[in-house]
DNA sequence: TAGGGCATCCAAAGCGCTTTGGCTATGATT
DNA sequence: AATCATAGCCAAAGCGCTTTGGATGCCCTA
């Protein structure tokens, strides 16, 4: 069923019918009822294509997920932000449209959705430091938000971030006032922005307390389960062993428990663990007491937030760039207590 | 940069530049490269609404992922098989569009795309037992692929799976040919099709070798840390505990772990762990010797080949259904060993 | 020399919608 | 009674592409 046959069917002509169903005022209110309910009945629909080409809007927007060639990993966060994200889209009537694409060739997508008229406006994934996607962006005239902030990106632009920093700021003060001294930081690979701000809220809180920032108790790498239990492993085997970790993921830190256990020791009495959590919903932080002590931010409420922004610059173009800046929670679960006594 | 224009600027029709870009034979060699050429310096790509819009194709493809409203959780295999499906259509010159929406709604999301035209085709994602999703696609003859089957579904449908049913039931061999006996299943929701079969694979075992089946060592529920550490640690506490575990997803697998251990047992002596392992990328099992024993399927392979059935159905409709069954590979990690002998 | 066959190219219609620029009554205004 | 808004409707153009159904030369054959 298309806008001709259902105007016929209703002995209307064609602009008549558009405009009762788009809500213009020039219909008289029987006429409209008429005009939806027809509608409703025949299950009629406008082609988005068709519309999309009348209008100039493609009704869509895209999300271009970078997947680093060498690892081929998807960010497991992905899911639940794109869960939020769309909700929002579907309430406004757009589509989400996706690309999974190796770095190198992200240049050619966000070209490619330019030129075809394919979307909207896009969001930006995983940002970098000095992020080239984001002036590329700004070249092309294509509206943009970005799930997270790009350091060294100078002009203005549309983000949602959480503060990484004063998260992990406090997350690691709150592991000094337990009294522990060795704290060590397990983080996501810091080429991402995320991971730069935490470790830079993390050294803020050595400093503040005359620590010496050791690069020893320092690893960086993609958020596995694995490459928790090594770096965890590696490093309680060292003497001098942290007796505090700071995870990045919950998945790394489920695999720093597992090296803890390994060894003989108890979690959250000989080492304590804080991890950060993005409240993905297949990976839930326990019951009524969190298993981790976590600085918590839902990511699917990230998702929901940036969504909004994005369609804002879309029906507002020319504004200033919005930005929001989350606080995560620090929740205190069963993976804290204070530093064991030295022997 | 719009045909028009580009076929002003060579000094040509839109025909003959439409047709020597989309390769039809009616163009001179040396034409085409011309218009080749300047189709490149000027960045042009034919919109895809347009394309669409003259061609009655929407070159895209939709996935629609279910998310049950109460759990409100989104399948953390999603991302891996997107990622897996996102490269064949990038391929073919398709695009990816998703929607993620509550179980009741479907209904409406798939009259939806069918109407506005918005999709060539859908992939069904976590089928459940007599979906009524692929009667309804069948009725509206909108072109789909099932990414795992449909128990009670009678007529054909093209579909790839995993033989969900004969991986458990090796597993569970592997099992009692260590000397188990006592052979717990931790399975998803069993209104899904996968865990139905992945039950019905272990109870075939069980059968095989004259052990009854007992409702005690069986939880059904969603595949998370949380539910695997639950069902695990209420096992173990039973009198006549299991000495093995099947678990459906590494994620529960890695809760089963944590309950194991917790009790001072240790995983591949006191208690053996066989899990599926759907590969995702950032939940590597293992490095050289895998830490669990599992079954094995990449879903980002499995993403690829669907991908490539609804392709091929959407240019050659009419065709029997194509289905393939897939067979997960039995790895031996270190989470199994022989049954502990009775004291 | 006329006709036929090819190789190249083009004008225009059409895909399904929105939107511009009318047109026609009807009732209010002077 | 003549004029004028206004409400309510419509025809047709246009969005950017593909595709149908010719045109136009040019070379070859008879």
């Amino acid at each position: 069923m298309n806008l001709k046959e259902l105007s016929q069917n209703l002995g209307l002509s064609q602009t008549t019918v558009s405009r009762a169903l788009n809500g213009y005022p020039e219909v008289s209110a029987a006429t409209r009822a008429r005009v939806e309910e027809a509608a409703k009945a025949f299950n009629y629909r406008p082609s988005t294509r068709a519309k999309g080409l009348a209008t100039g809007k493609a009704l869509a927007i895209g999300h271009v997920i970078p997947m680093s060639t060498k690892h081929e990993m998807v960010n497991p966060i992905f899911g639940d932000f794109i869960a939020g994200a769309g909700e929002t889209y579907a309430r406004h009537g757009y589509e989400m449209i996706l690309s999974i694409v190796a770095d190198e060739d992200e240049h050619q997508i966000y070209r490619g959705l330019k030129s075809r008229r394919a979307v909207d406006g896009v969001i930006v994934h995983g940002p970098r430091m000095n992020d080239p996607r984001i002036p590329l962006l700004q070249e092309l005239g294509l509206p943009f938000a970005v799930h997270g902030r790009a350091t060294g990106c100078e002009t203005p632009y549309a983000w949602l971030d959480v503060n990484n920093r004063s998260a992990f700021e406090r997350a690691t003060r709150f592991l000094f006032d337990l009294g522990h001294r060795r704290i060590a930081l397990i983080n996501g690979l810091e080429v991402m922005d995320f991971a730069h701000r935490r470790r830079a809220g993390y050294e803020d809180a050595l400093r503040a307390h005359n620590v010496a920032v050791d690069p020893a108790l320092m690893r960086s790498g993609e958020m596995t389960e694995v490459f928790g239990y090594q770096s965890t492993r590696d490093m309680l085997q060292e003497t001098n062993a942290p007796t505090a970790i700071l995870a990045s993921s919950l998945i790394s830190a489920l695999g720093a428990r597992r090296a803890v256990e390994e060894q003989g020791l108890t979690i959250g009495r000989d080492v304590s663990i804080i991890t950060h959590d993005d409240a993905l919903s297949y990976l839930q932080n326990g019951g009524d007491v969190p298993i981790f002590t976590a600085t918590r931010s839902s990511v699917r409420e990230a998702g929901r937030q940036l969504a909004h922004i994005l369609l804002d610059i879309i029906a507002n173009p020319g504004g200033t760039p919005k930005a929001i800046l989350l606080e995560a929670e620090l929740m205190v679960g069963g993976s804290t207590g204070p530093a064991p006594r030295k022997d």
